[in-house]
RNA sequence: GCGCGCUUAGCUCAGUUGGUUAGAGCAUCUCAUUUACACUGAGAGGGUCGGGGGUUCGAAUCCCUCAGCGCGCACCA
């Protein structure tokens, strides 16, 4: 035997910095994330399983965090496996538009720049600016994507409001109009007076806050006093409401009063409601049916008027002294009025529930408006005539949708249980322009409604003047399509055919409402069927200590300053170990570190392998257990896998590679090796089916250090002596995984 | 108010259907070592598994209860 030297690279310590970008060339060249190029080069059997994931598309306005990037892994790990499991594997990369958020981000950018607002510029010239940052922005947040190593198929690559995307979100709006399900009403919304538009409940974030609770009358003559923590609405009152068996104001029910609050004539009837809780404050509501959401449905059973005392800007809008003043400004001149009158009857502290918008950070001003909704609870004919609930409800319940880890099911029914129409029209101008068409009279009512992907016909275009509605979609109903929209829908594309429903969903926790319930809602009723067959939460990325990352603390652990100190496979490991579903997880810079030390000990350990490899031989049976014990590894890896405890697969193979190849079977293939022979052939060819094994295993977890070590293999020379024994597969990328060992080691459906 | 999760070594966490003496990483301390690797190796100290009760031959694990922390939803006059 001749032992063989190992390359030199082996020689000095594992660069990161100079492999990473050569690893990444070699992919993007070797074209393998597609899984069409798979098929075509023979590494995929054409009718081989599909494992089908979409990418969460990040914001166009975002940079690379450890959030995302944990996202990033868990699902390139879970990618890359199934490649190399012979899956015919898609991961599809998309960018989102992020309405709010990228309108607000370049208005301020213009506003600092060149002093202007969007109503200086104007709708066209905004959103052409808007573009032209966007397609500024994409490129870097795309560039961070690939460089973390994400095996995505780049030639699928969505924009939600690309070309393909509008039309599939114009069809989608038409099509669930047709069906009844969305509608255009006047009802009372969540305002946020700061971003100017309508919010959807779940874009509610509620902050604990103390209120000062007032109890006072409208007038001396008025015969109950009520509380309230937002005197200023008080002028907007018809209606005081008291429980049915509440004994006290039994006898007045039914009685109206006149009253002049604070300069403000108003008209209150006594009403007896079951929403009312006679335990809190005098038991008795005053009923602001234009400013409150249970006020307007208290206002549905009585038929009572709904005057509007506050507008978009959350100023007074009523006559007289308090017209033009802030709500803040407002309650004060109330509550000095009331003292004044000798109607105030207590004040006191009590801590409230500020509804805040998530965007923003504008206190929510309920107000009644004309926006459209979407029917949450319309039986809907051919869905079996299920609500769009039921069928968000079924999805998960027949168990046809998984969620891990399971206890967030329960959440997700809780939510669909609470919901209600979802208010999807938006006022800003960014975003898909929902498709309605309106013909107005000389008083600007409107007279003629069309909804359509093409707008008014030529016959109905004669009939006057059309306008489209200016409103804009809520852009959670665009990322409800992702699945099906980014594989072509609503053409019937091959892709969708082939890889629809997709096989997993993997995302943060916290957007289960926002996304993935939406995802299933639009599926079920497009499609009729499930968006995704799976779907895996991860948590929060937190500091060392625990600690949420945020500016004010300066504990931001920026992904790519660590990558670019202790490479991207360290940064990987890191993000996985200790990480477990949909809990939040944390990482340091310690801890990164000690993966950068454990890449280095791997470009060792293949030195060690390579500097004593040698000719054809057998393996004996000794060193055969050592090899079939690496196999029940393989076999433990690939089970946690597949039940997505990917830290518990990352800890098992790190541990096996450290601790038991590294430090055990390389030790005691020393002295094996200074004996010479054939036992010394047969441990060389050991250590390097070990090797083999381990780096596949490895592969997912840390692709760059693997493939780079991959690539410098000698081709192993056959045991048969049969010689000339190709390598396996040019790119450990699309190597075949392990064999396991049972004897269903399953061939995943590989091409040979 | 309803629901969910967490509480194990100084710190961060594993512990998969109950099964010997409860594990890892980091940190601390001691020692070793010029060839695979100091981006190393060997070893040590450190835990009444949040409190209490129960089931069991046996409980970190299952049940009840209490406490603390975190989160979601609802209410929020």
């Amino acid at each position: 035997m001749e032992p063989s030297k190992a390359p030199e690279i082996f020689l000095k310590p594992y660069n990161p910095a100079l492999e990473e970008p050569q690893m990444l060339e070699l992919w993007e060249k070797s074209g393998y994330a597609n899984p069409d190029v798979c098929v075509e080069k023979g590494v995929t059997k054409p009718d081989a399983e599909t494992f089908s994931i979409v990418l969460p598309p990040p914001n166009v306005t975002g940079i690379l965090h450890m959030g995302s990037a944990l996202m990033v892994v868990i699902e390139d790990i879970v990618v890359r496996a199934a490649r190399m499991q012979g899956k015919r594997t898609l991961w599809i990369p998309g960018t989102d538009s992020a309405a709010i958020a990228t309108q607000a981000r370049v208005e301020k950018d213009i506003q600092k720049s060149e002093k202007k607002t969007r109503h200086d510029l104007g709708r066209e010239e905004l959103l052409r600016r808007i573009d032209v940052f966007v397609e500024e922005n994409k490129s870097i947040i795309i560039n961070q994507f690939k460089k973390m190593g994400a095996s995505l198929d780049w030639s699928r690559c969505a924009y939600t409001m690309d070309e393909k995307r509008y039309a599939a979100v114009m069809e989608a709006f038409v099509r669930m109009h047709a069906a009844g399900l969305i509608y255009r009403g006047q009802r009372i919304v969540n305002w946020d007076p700061k971003g100017q538009t309508t919010i959807s409940d779940d874009e509610i974030v509620y902050e604990e806050r103390t209120a000062k609770l007032v109890t006072f009358t409208y007038s001396h003559e008025f015969p109950i006093p009520i509380a309230t923590t937002r005197l200023e609405t008080k002028v907007g009152d018809t209606a005081v409401a008291v429980h049915p068996d509440d004994g006290r104001y039994a006898g007045l029910v039914g009685k109206e009063y006149d009253a002049v609050f604070c300069g403000v004539p108003i008209h209150v009837k006594i009403v007896a409601d079951p929403s009312v809780d006679p335990s809190f404050g005098t038991g008795a509501l005053g009923v602001t049916p234009a400013h409150s959401h249970t006020d307007w449905e208290i206002a549905d059973r009585h038929d009572l008027l709904r005057p509007q005392v506050i507008d978009e800007k959350a100023r007074m809008t009523i006559e007289g002294a308090l017209k033009g003043k802030k709500t803040m400004e407002a309650r004060e001149i109330i509550l000095e009025w009331l003292k004044k009158e000798n109607l105030l009857i207590k004040e006191e502290e009590i801590p409230q529930n500020v509804a805040t918008a998530e965007r923003t950070g504008g206190i929510v001003e309920p107000l009644p408006k004309l926006q459209w909704f979407l029917d949450v609870n319309k039986p809907i004919a051919k869905r079996s005539g299920k609500t769009l609930k039921e069928l968000m409800r079924d999805a998960v319940e027949s168990g046809e949708t998984e969620i891990f880890p399971k206890h967030f099911e329960k959440v997700y029914f809780n939510w669909i249980d609470n919901l209600r129409d979802w208010c999807i029209s938006r006022q800003i101008w960014f975003g898909h322009r929902i498709p309605a068409w309106f013909r107005k009279d000389e008083r600007g009512n409107i007279v003629d409604t069309i909804v359509g992907v093409e707008g008014p016909s030529s016959a109905k275009a004669s009939e006057g003047t059309w306008e489209q509605d200016s409103d804009t979609l809520d852009t959670w109903f665009s990322s409800g399509l992702w699945t099906f929209s980014t594989l072509g829908w609503p053409e019937e594309t091959d892709d969708l055919k082939t890889y629809h429903p997709t096989s997993l969903l993997e995302t943060g926790y916290d957007i289960l409402f926002f996304w993935v319930a939406r995802m299933i809602l639009m599926s079920q009723f497009h499609l009729g069927e499930i968006p995704f067959r799976k779907v895996l939460l991860h948590g929060i990325v937190r500091d060392g200590q625990g600690r949420k990352i945020s500016k004010s603390l300066g504990n931001n652990i920026d992904p790519l300053d660590m990558s670019a100190k202790y490479g991207m496979d360290a940064v990987r490991m890191s993000l996985i170990a200790g990480m477990a579903p949909g809990t939040d997880s944390k990482i340091s810079e310690e801890k990164i570190r000690g993966y950068k030390h454990f890449a280095n000990k791997l470009w060792n350990i293949t030195r060690f392998v390579l500097e004593n490899y040698g000719s054809a031989t057998s393996i004996n049976s000794d060193d055969q257990k050592l090899v079939d014990e690496a196999k029940d590894v393989a076999t433990e890896v690939s089970a946690n896998i597949d039940n997505f405890r990917l830290d518990l697969a990352a800890d098992q193979v790190y541990h096996f590679v450290w601790d038991r190849f590294a430090a055990e079977i390389l030790e005691e293939s020393k002295p094996i090796f200074r004996g010479g022979g054939e036992a010394a052939a047969s441990r060389a060819h050991t250590l390097y089916a070990i090797l083999n094994t381990s780096l596949k295993l490895l592969h997912p977890f840390m692709p760059f250090v693997t493939e780079a070590i991959w690539q410098q293999l000698p081709q192993p020379s056959s045991a048969q002596g049969s010689g000339g024994a190709r390598k396996e597969s040019d790119f450990l990328m699309v190597a075949k995984w392990p064999l396991l060992r049972s004897s269903s080691a399953k061939d995943f459906g590989r091409a040979q």
